[in-house]
DNA sequence: ATTATACAACTTGTATACTAGAATTCAATT
DNA sequence: AATTGAATTCTAGTATACAAGTTGTATAAT
């Protein structure tokens, strides 16, 4: 497993659950694998209290299956699972960016102009992560201009399922297209124009698509 | 606090969690009391251990406040995190009333019949609360046949925001209508017309949001 | 050889002891 | 009397010991 480095203030449980859920992400804790709260403890350098914390809040989204008195393990990848946390970001995403036409100030406008032009910034960086971590800032900025962060904080957790099958499909989207979509977002916020805000919304996402298909030939040891 | 029976193979997690879930709902716990591992674990004859887990999973919602080495309280109801709550769920039941138009069979549709009939039955049981969990068991019963059973699990953990603003109201929305709306619902799934499922839904869930200003000053003192 | 049983080696679930930090109280000092 | 400060007593965070249950293996009896 792939250990991240310790914030500062985080607690251990924190630290935990941050580590984790990364490594099941990028796939270092592979889709069917067996994990032990003693290993993970060790590995991280806590204690067990900390490690099951992080496992509790993960299996309730399915992302681990906890076997009481018998084992824990990442499960496979479900596709009705991907489907359903497909389902679930789409539909709160585009009524999101409606509300933001609303909603978004000149502030807001600011500073999601401001993420966009980082992300101009990095749009060729494409081994550092930064860029991946500018999306979720944007789409987080989305949330919070239309005071929905706390929705934001469960699509997050259940997105994980998605998450990885992204990371299993390499994700060959165009940087210049995901950043160009990001652009025209603002612009529709900025027009108040609910309706292409929405529409663009989709296409966004609709890039996303992956060929399931496809996956599932490729690492069928990883499907269910 | 109102302790519940402990189910059979329910471990103490588990029976902790459900506990401290109802006791909020309910108000048994009212909105801005302090809460304690110790006094909760002492009530209800458990250790410290599976009453954390049961505050950390609710403190992920915002429903239980966690002040790190500090103390522990139940939030006041802040109706923004209510709205919020309101907003995911309203868009979510709707899409899923859609969907069960095309997805529901005679067997559902059964199961959905029943479930209506029951209500009928308890309709004037006020203080049971045998009402509100057959009205819960009927929407979770819209979702799992739209196959978005994990869907459900998150709106139902951050639906208690509106749930214990819901046993407020309890008093002043009548349940008659109520139980009208859902037999209307089943009706228009059985119909197959996802229009008018979704338009129902939408006046059904319109219902609890009427006397949002009556409840503040019926109850100022739970209010944020 | 096969089946059954006992035991050993895991697992997670729970209880408890300990650590660290914040708030409060009460006494000492100014 | 007001203020400072140390001690007490809360809190939550963590580590660890122990309980309960499952699985697999080895051994013994048939």
């Amino acid at each position: 497993m792939r250990l991240l480095e310790r914030l500062p203030r985080e607690s251990g449980g924190e630290y935990a659950l941050r580590t984790i859920k990364e490594n099941i992400i990028n796939l270092e804790l592979p889709p069917g694998s067996q994990i032990s709260e003693n290993e993970l403890a060790a590995e991280m350098g806590l204690s067990r209290t900390p490690v099951r914390e992080a496992l509790i809040e993960l299996s309730k989204v399915k992302i681990v299956d906890v076997q009481p008195q018998k084992k824990s393990s990442i499960p496979l990848i479900d596709y009705d699972m991907v489907e359903e946390s497909r389902f679930m970001r789409d539909l709160l995403e585009c009524a999101v960016v409606e509300l933001d036409c609303e909603m978004a100030g000149p502030a807001d406008l600011e500073r999601l102009d401001e993420n966009v032009r980082l992300q101009s910034l990095y749009m060729d960086d494409f081994y550092s992560g930064r860029l991946m971590t500018l999306d979720d800032q944007f789409h987080e900025l989305l949330f919070d201009i239309a005071k929905k962060s706390q929705i934001f904080a469960l699509i997050r957790n259940i997105s994980i399922h998605f998450d990885r099958v992204r990371t299993l499909a390499l994700s060959s989207v165009k940087n210049t297209k995901i950043v160009q979509d990001h652009a025209d977002i603002v612009d529709a916020i900025r027009r108040k124009d609910p309706k292409a805000a929405r529409a663009l919304m989709e296409t966004h996402l609709d890039r996303y698509d992956i060929d399931a298909a496809a996956l599932r030939t490729a690492y069928p040891q990883y499907f269910r």
